[in-house]
DNA sequence: GCCAACGTTGGC
DNA sequence: GCCAACGTTGGC
């Protein structure tokens, strides 16, 4: 099982929009960039595990957990240029994991996202950096609590 | 709103 | 195949 960062601009489709979506589920879709692209079409997998990244957001952060619950299929099946996948929200971050403090962790210096220059939509994430950001996200979570709400 | 960095387009 | 021009992304 792999690990993905997807971004979207809240303003178009945030982490709430997928929240609240029929079966908490959307076709990933409108990615116009070949090597995102090819992501989409060859590597992700069923299962595969989404870090939910709001960009051009205030603050801009990795907001929670979806799984990739269709893998990729063309948009238009009569032209397979451009690839989605299903996606499901599975988890919110009960304190958003900004590009800030990814930025402060030493462990998460090579990550995709913190590149220079780098404005992949659909990127690759290893094991270590998902398992700081998933600790990260999860912090100040009661025990006992109950999923919260998303706002 | 600014602008650096990037990806794509199209003339040659 | 080169590369300038252009449009877009996305942090600040």
């Amino acid at each position: 099982m792999r690990h993905w960062l997807f971004k979207s601009e809240p303003s178009a489709f945030s982490w709430d929009d997928l929240w609240a979506a029929p079966r908490r589920t959307t076709n990933w879709s409108g990615v116009r960039n070949y090597q995102a692209r090819n992501f989409l079409r060859d590597e992700i997998k069923k299962g595969d595990l989404v870090l939910f990244y709001h960009s051009s957001a205030e603050p801009t952060a990795a907001v929670g957990v979806a799984e990739v619950t269709r893998e990729g299929y063309p948009e238009d099946p009569k032209d397979p240029t451009w690839y989605q996948v299903d996606v499901t929200a599975r988890e919110p971050f009960t304190t958003p994991v900004t590009l800030a403090a990814m930025r402060k962790e030493r462990a998460l210096a090579d990550m995709v996202l913190l590149k220079k220059g780098s404005r992949l939509s659909i990127q690759p994430v290893t094991p270590d950096e998902w398992r700081l950001i998933a600790k990260l996200g999860r912090r100040s979570r009661p025990k006992d609590a109950l999923p919260p709400l998303t706002r």
